[in-house]
DNA sequence: CGCTATTGTTACAAAATGGTTACAGAAACC
DNA sequence: GGTTTCTGTAACCATTTTGTAACAATAGCG
């Protein structure tokens, strides 16, 4: 399984929560989300593994503050989730120890931009990704999940993949995938290529992704630059 | 005549500088070669208005390195061209002010890539996509839109386009048109021709832009700027 | 206006090309 | 050495591409 950056989501309005899971996953996070104070202590007590958490103040249960200390004593950061204007509970929220704190209702981009602040700053940046649809690729592990969970690609298919990614959106002629992934000298079938092509394709569900350009050879179409 | 980025190739192996200019030509550049220190460095003394220089270390006459001071006080950026594990030459290249350095034997895609990345930071990128009204045509992706959305051309159709950009608002003859794109030694019908820009006019509106000249062939025509 | 030379258009069948599967040799791993 | 995994190739088949011919339309020209 892939590393990913953990994150706990306190919230106790279920609208709110699912939204903000939806995002974080779709950002490429991990996200467990607990809905008051108490099942998160149990849970933390359990499990620490968290990098970040999100913690509304006005919780049923033990409140935001009082599980401040317990993510302190397990290194997690927090984010505070304060309502609109409530400035007392920033100001203690920021003294007990809080990373940063942010006001509903908020832009998503915002949390996210504020979050991934945060885990660069505690120096767990989540590895260098790269998104394609679900699929996200991680070149120093060599490895791709879709939708969350691993794909086992062989060697052949991730270097092939790898050099999609390096030439993104420029149509590649098979002589071209051919010596850049063999090498130069090596004379082999072109034709070797469309089978990894395929194989790719039906692991990642690529049949979009990586474009046929008819008599040449491939192209990795990425939309946003 | 398009404004198309001009690159020295300064490279005394005649197979692998042929190799690079017909290449270089291919992706769209204009190159001129050299084959000693020695003659690069009159024609900079009489012409520098070159965009890039790609510079073999190893020459006879004056050596590569004797060559980069000239380049830089012509704010010419330079790519060594280097033996494979030549370090010694490969950071005294970069401390002497070259942009880049690249090993040999490399993939001639790398090359053009780095080419790219140099030109573009110089601020000196290339239409990455030629416009002729609504219609937007990618070179390297192969792939050509009309107000936005893609127009699926043909191989050959794009092929031939292609060539009406590159020589544009010239008059090709069919026998022009019939060897640029089949090769030379290729005896076809004439007429084919007409059959592929009928197809290509259709596709993109194109009546009035490719004029037919006749008796002699057809024309793109296209107002600069 | 006819006549001719030339170009535009369409349809079609041959040829080329690509997707897919199965498999055998190679490589890696006990 | 035996087993498993990986990967290059060939083969098959469906689809796409494209060169050509045939016919329609147009322009040039007396």
């Amino acid at each position: 399984m892939v590393m990913r950056a953990r994150i706990l989501v306190i919230e106790d309005e279920l609208a709110i929560s699912d939204l903000i899971c939806m995002n974080l996953e779709a950002a490429g996070y991990e996200s467990a989300a607990f809905y008051n104070g108490n099942d998160a202590a149990d849970a933390l007590e359990r499990d620490a593994s968290y990098d970040l958490a999100l913690l509304d103040v006005m919780l049923p249960g033990r409140d935001g503050f009082s599980l401040l200390p317990l993510l302190r004593g397990k290194k997690i950061p927090v984010i505070f989730l304060t309502a609109k204007g409530d400035v007392a509970s920033k100001v203690k929220g920021l003294k007990s120890g809080a990373e940063d704190y942010i006001v509903k209702p908020f832009e998503m981009l915002e949390l996210l931009v504020r979050i991934e602040k945060i885990l660069e700053r505690a120096g767990k940046k989540r590895e260098e990704c790269i998104r394609i649809r679900d699929v996200c690729i991680y070149p120093e592990r060599r490895q791709v999940t879709r939708g969350g969970t691993e794909v086992a690609l062989k060697p052949m298919e991730f270097d092939c993949l790898m050099m999609f990614v390096r030439y993104k959106n420029i149509a590649l002629t098979r002589e071209q995938l051919l010596a850049g992934l063999w090498g130069v000298e090596f004379d082999g079938e072109t034709r070797t290529i469309d089978v990894h092509v395929g194989r790719i394709r039906k692991k990642l569900d690529f049949w979009d992704v990586i474009r046929t350009i008819p008599r040449i050879g491939y192209r990795l179409e990425v939309k946003e630059e």
